[in-house]
DNA sequence: CTGTTAGCGCATTCAG
DNA sequence: CTGAATGCGCTAACAG
């Protein structure tokens, strides 16, 4: 019982199967196929169903490479973070998959390792792929990139930090506004001697923007750091538990350490449960992020808590929204709130 | 003094330059700016170095969208991978962008939220793209997804997990291994009432085979786990800290109790810090992976470590140093070894 | 509703 | 060493 049509083989591994195979099989031009695959209506259902059952029965895959081309139009956005270890970033990439997700676009990633110069290869690397739009982080970009950036005509998002004048749309936190409220709120419950543990600003500029933003509170009410210990290199649970070791030998008088974040104010808390001190009373530990783990430690750490998702979310939203660069620039603030928590 | 030789006026923000443009100012055709912005030798010095000012001058940027159509050659690698809060993907991602990083290669990333649905548009998504290779996240695709990937002909890499074919090659450690390694050490070292602490299995099938191996160890001792606490949903500190709290209370009689990864061992250790048990007289502790975290806790967390972010580069190496996908499937084991911690 | 005709911007033969 | 021609695979007007 050996069917007499005319038999279909499966295409051969890696034969390029392309709308014209499809075409050729379903008995059309190939301006339907590229109709159909793209769901276009005015398409007679008969048609497509025949042009469908070809393209599935030879795997054909539309090439985008050639569709972009012949469209101009953009399937990709850009991504440039400096990092993936800092936890934040990877949270603010969940917020652009999300954000993605209802649409065609897709995310090429690039890291830099918070070098300015690696930035710019890779903004030069992905601008060649004419995507929708891209997204950094921070302000500070080489003169050629700011070049590049501003000639693509692109829209360009820069994230997490909302402190400075955007080339096009800002979304994130204000860092300095961070660093007041959290002064200000340790100085309401009371605190006067503060300590300050911190790591490289070097690379993270936004840290020494919330640094600067709490001296800014203790100079309000006349008051000012009695002690520092700042680390070199990225921010860590185990630099966080080393400095404040330090930082207790050093300044024993220290009320309240701020620090740089969670993970170094995580290592704080850790050092006090080592070292068996009571939070808050002989220590108090605040930190910046809120970080899940934070709020599961046997006391809850005390912090200002951002919205990280939200940033690569709303990120995403914006150039979804409105695809051409608007006139002057704008900018999103996600926000920040006080977690109280139980170690200040 | 004004210049009398032709203004060289910037471009306009978005017009279009390409080779054309460039070609027309640096007096050449546009085979010879082709042959010089892809470094071909065989160019004039004085030749390149014109049509090098003329490109830097307008600002060119080359278009991949184009170059890939001409060439056929790839530019990028898919990575797909189930989610971003989970660390240890972060983590492979940081890999893969190091191994990258002496290519000129990009990444496109997509996550699926352990839908292999999703999975499937993803990979439909990235190979329209036509990469060189694509990274997926363990064995299980839907037949659609093994379908595209076996006709696409390009490299697959399978990450993670060991304790399968592959399509291609994988990269990663065998978890069936880790479980049982896990298992023999703890009988080795004394204990013998076992306790397990995990989460959802449907989403992490890595997990499961952690648990098996930890059953088939005690087994081979004669031994079976006294007790369990499965969450539902993904792995988490403070699913950790709940479920150590159910179990202590269900099965006070348990000495050890290992855990379906460090997070969730690390919420163990919080309700241990939190309810003054010593550890590991009162009660042992177990995690797997290998966090910082963990070992920067008051007493370092006993694990199992494993090395996410090899993974991801060796997932790279591999793909860069045979680009065409070999006749037999390989295997790559990135190991793990235990860190004995103080937990357990 | 469907087919035909032109490119998209570049890389790659080939000639010179 | 350089230029002219051809096409990558697809989409976008146009006709019909």
């Amino acid at each position: 019982m050996k069917p007499t049509g005319p038999k279909q083989r499966l295409p051969d591994r890696k034969s390029k199967v392309t709308v014209r195979e499809v075409a050729l099989v379903a008995q059309v031009s190939e301006s339907t196929v590229s109709r159909i695959m793209r769901n276009s209506s005015l398409v007679a259902d008969e048609t497509r169903d025949r042009v469908m059952e070809a393209a599935r029965a030879l795997g054909y895959v539309p090439n985008r490479i050639a569709g972009s081309l012949a469209s101009l139009d953009p399937f990709l956005v850009g991504v440039v973070i400096p990092s993936l270890s800092n936890i934040v970033f990877p949270e603010v990439l969940q917020g652009i998959q999300a954000g993605l997700a209802r649409s065609d676009l897709q995310a090429v990633i690039s890291t830099t390792d918070y070098d300015m110069a690696r930035e710019e290869a890779a903004v030069r690397g992905i601008l060649a792929w004419k995507p929708a739009a891209i997204l950094l982080a921070g302000f500070d970009h080489t003169v050629a990139t700011r070049r590049m950036l501003d000639q693509s005509g692109i829209r360009v998002v820069e994230m997490m930090d909302i402190d400075s004048s955007p080339i096009d749309v800002a979304v994130g936190t204000s860092h300095r506004g961070a660093g007041l409220m959290t002064g200000r709120h340790l100085i309401a419950k009371g605190y006067r001697r503060f300590g300050y543990v911190g790591h490289d600003w070097a690379a993270d500029r936004r840290a020494r923007l919330r640094y600067d933003g709490l001296c800014a509170a203790l100079a309000e009410a006349g008051l000012s750091l009695c002690a520092h210990a700042i680390c070199e290199g990225a921010s860590s649970v185990g630099a966080g538990r080393a400095l404040t070791a330090q930082i207790r030998t050093e300044a024993p008088q220290v009320e309240v350490a701020v620090y740089s974040n969670d993970d170094m104010a995580v290592g704080g808390v850790f050092h006090a449960l080592a070292q068996g001190l009571r939070l808050p009373e002989d220590f108090a530990i605040f930190g910046f992020n809120g970080l899940d783990i934070g709020r599961e430690l046997p006391q809850p750490l005390s912090t200002l808590r951002t919205n990280r998702f939200l940033i690569g979310q709303r990120a995403i939203e914006a150039i979804l929204d409105q695809p051409e660069r608007p006139a002057t620039p704008a900018v999103i603030d996600t926000g920040f709130e006080i977690f109280p928590g139980a170690t200040a």
